[in-house]
DNA sequence: CTTGACTCCGTACTCAGCTACAGGGTCTAT
DNA sequence: ATAGACCCTGTAGCTGAGTACGGAGTCAAG
């Protein structure tokens, strides 16, 4: 659980493709290398912005090896750039309405309405 | 399909408590108020952002309504706006990583190193 | 040189979050 | 007043993302 993954996650990870067959011992046990830690993480971390495994694997995917794919590679980048915008910008708002609350917690203004509703609904 | 959510899904969040069983006409039909759809959208943009619908729950619960229970929703509040901070950052830098792939695509310098998991390597 | 805690693999189960039925009622349009 | 497209209910099935199980091998500690 070295990254906070049990080894049945990353079997599964491994599977659908996310994570490469890492190099074996002569025993047959798998042994990360520090990037492939990271790889993980990132996985990990990915999934709580709300990004499904297979989304992620887009990303993971992003490089440029060859000038040739750049122009694909690249609008892909700019697809997911967009829904990383507009993820940052509904948090955001919803930071904003919880700031809100704390205040008139702190004030002791009870709101019977509820501010996050208030504060999002606009879309 | 008024807010892009069938009615079955609907029915669902009415099981889990996330949505309040709306009025019905005589036939027994459910009627919407515009706030409850607004409630429906907000549910499904937290989805996005990586919210599961317990999480949801506890954000539309988060209000002040009585002075005593001030305190234990401030708390949560707070911790749900940590929480969201955390999700900020992590998105921002994932905005960062892709958009120097991009420019790196633009510049035509192809970097076969995956440039999102570089920038994101560090915790 | 064995015990306990780990790994391996394949398969099967679980849980959240929908999604689809079946068998009925209702509403609108022709 | 009948067809077609909706809604109602309850229950069953599906997909994504793990999680557990069983039978076997491995490894460090005592």
């Amino acid at each position: 659980m070295s990254a906070g993954v049990g080894i049945e996650t990353i079997r599964f990870y491994e599977r659908k493709g996310l994570l490469l067959e890492p190099p074996r011992t002569a025993a047959g046990y798998r042994q990360y290398s520090p990037e492939a830690v990271e790889r993980l993480k990132f996985i990990r971390r990915a999934q709580g912005l709300g990004f499904t495994l297979e989304e992620i694997g887009d990303l993971l995917e992003l490089r440029v090896d060859e000038v040739a794919a750049c122009g694909a590679v690249e609008m892909r980048a700019r697809e997911k750039l967009k829904s990383i915008t507009q993820k940052l910008n509904e948090l955001r708002r919803l930071k904003r309405a919880l700031e809100r609350l704390v205040g008139a917690c702190v004030a002791r203004e009870p709101t019977s309405d509820c501010p996050i509703l208030e504060e999002i609904e606009d879309r």
